[in-house]
DNA sequence: CCCTGATTCGC
DNA sequence: GCGAATCAGG
């Protein structure tokens, strides 16, 4: 088996889903689960959490333990860098379950919608204090409620000014024209997460067909989220994205 | 033992 | 570029 740009594009779609090496391995068929890892890093993929890196800062590495020890730890693992995450997933953490009152002080981050994808935002969300060590740069990612996170420097001292006033988070479906629609609650891997409307809004739901197995959305929205590239020269340039875009490679 | 992802290195 | 072999934590 080789890997058509199909495969890849598979591959690609189930590692951002977060499902496991051997689970892409044995829905692609013919690869191994090597095979599968050895390629997602050839893509430049964003890696995953490894048990052999949880837990890795502790003490000063001896020079060389194994080769493969001693190579060089990159910025990949660096815990406190904050990683981009597929768009799926900032919107279910966008849209997770908080508090049912208003906004507590100290609103603890709903991490149990959406476990990966909200253990760096919420390590984002509530850095250590900088108070340790005065005069440190240190760069602060504020929450502003549930439409995101906003970049504060040392020196900014007023909390920076929301986009939007917090909305208030409703519940699933509160209203007789929500009970036909697909509510973060009822996703699952076998339907389209495809959003609709905005997280916040008192419509906003999903998609909700039956989605296309291998991918998160039907195969409609599949059609739109997976485009075959133009050759260079039709390509027009893509228009400035309001939060930077996705990185590139 | 099983699982996981990361890395290396011969091909 | 590919992936088996290997490593190492859960």
């Amino acid at each position: 088996m080789s890997w058509t740009d199909e495969r890849i594009d598979r591959l690609k779609a189930m590692w951002a889903e977060g499902k496991t090496a051997s689970a892409i391995a044995e829905e692609l068929g013919g690869v191994s689960r090597n095979a599968v890892i050895g390629k997602a890093h050839r893509l430049g993929l964003d890696s995953r959490p490894s048990p052999v890196k949880a837990g890795e800062d502790k003490t000063a590495p001896s020079a060389a333990a194994t080769p493969a020890a001693a190579a060089p730890v990159t910025e990949r693992a660096t815990p406190s860098r904050v990683r981009e995450k597929p768009p799926i997933a900032a919107i279910l953490e966008a849209a997770a379950p908080m508090p049912e009152d208003e906004l507590k002080p100290a609103p603890a981050p709903a991490a149990a919608a959406a476990p990966a994808a909200a253990a760096p935002a919420a390590a984002a969300a509530a850095p250590a204090p900088a108070s340790g060590k005065a005069g440190e740069p240190v760069m602060v990612y504020r929450s502003i409620g549930p439409g995101g996170f906003v970049r504060q420097g040392p020196g900014d001292q007023q909390p920076p000014i929301p986009p939007a006033p917090p909305r208030r988070l409703v519940p699933a479906k509160p209203s007789p024209e929500m009970a036909d629609k697909t509510g973060l609650l009822e996703l699952n891997d076998r339907i389209c997460k495809w959003p609709l409307g905005h997280p916040g809004e008192p419509d906003f739901h999903f998609c909700g067909q039956q989605a296309n197995p291998g991918y998160p959305y039907c195969v409609q929205h599949c059609g739109v989220a997976y485009q075959a590239q133009l050759p260079r020269r039709d390509r027009r340039p893509p228009p400035p994205l309001p939060y930077g875009g996705p990185r590139v490679r």
